[in-house]
DNA sequence: TTAATATATAATGATTTGCTTATATATGCA
DNA sequence: TGCATATATAAGCAAATCATTATATATTAA
């Protein structure tokens, strides 16, 4: 019973997170590929305290990971998060953002580095 | 392109709606049963207007339908939404919440009148 | 070591959200 | 008709949210 309860709560809490349009591209991007940092500033022309916000909301709750590669910072999804599934099966639902990615490629500002 | 992005703002704004404890309850009971806003009220511990205003977002944007039947006005799952199994899936994921209605049933006050 | 780049964090402010209180509307019943 | 019940709406307010600006930290390269 407080079970079903404590799921609920928690249950929305990630969907509040997701229901930013941002948040939600970017988790969408992610199922896909890794991305850093300024590929999300170039990709959504937002500032860059602005996606680091919202990077770090999402880092908080445990449903992205970040890793450091020299000079940038990766975020990916974090498959062990408890929420894993859930949002995979939201994400699921959404229209693919290759062309956000092969937009940069063509920009030339991919970061493929590492 | 434009579809995509729509698409995305869409499925971010039904998220936003969904991410607030008391929607999310309300979606996953009117899952299984329509249920009129004073049940809601019962179910919740919530103020009448409190309970109005979350059903009212929930309709503005099409998700759930009401209908008058006498002095009740019983609110459902709209299946014409065009958001409806984007709602339904995620409904899927949440552990059924049953139990608050059989606690009005045993309290006497499920209205099943109509 | 210094400068440049990438990122995070803090502080501030405007907007949005969700509640409360008060009031309006609609239905059913005496 | 008048009163009780069910619901909706409006107004006001506190808290949350999201962007901005300013600043701090970490890495790389000169």
């Amino acid at each position: 019973m407080l079970k079903r309860e404590l799921e609920m709560e928690k249950a929305a809490m990630i969907l509040k997170l997701l229901g930013d349009k941002t948040r939600l591209t970017m988790m969408k991007l992610l199922e896909n590929h890794d991305c850093c940092v300024c590929e999300f500033v170039e990709i959504f022309q937002a500032s860059q305290p602005s996606i680091s916000q919202h990077l770090r909301k999402l880092r908080d709750v445990g449903i992205v990971k970040e890793e450091r590669k020299g000079q940038w910072i990766f975020y990916s999804i974090n498959k062990n998060s408890e929420y894993f599934s859930f949002v995979q099966q939201v994400l699921t639902q959404l229209p693919d953002q290759e062309e956000k990615l092969k937009e940069l490629e063509a920009k030339g500002t991919r970061i493929t580095c590492c």
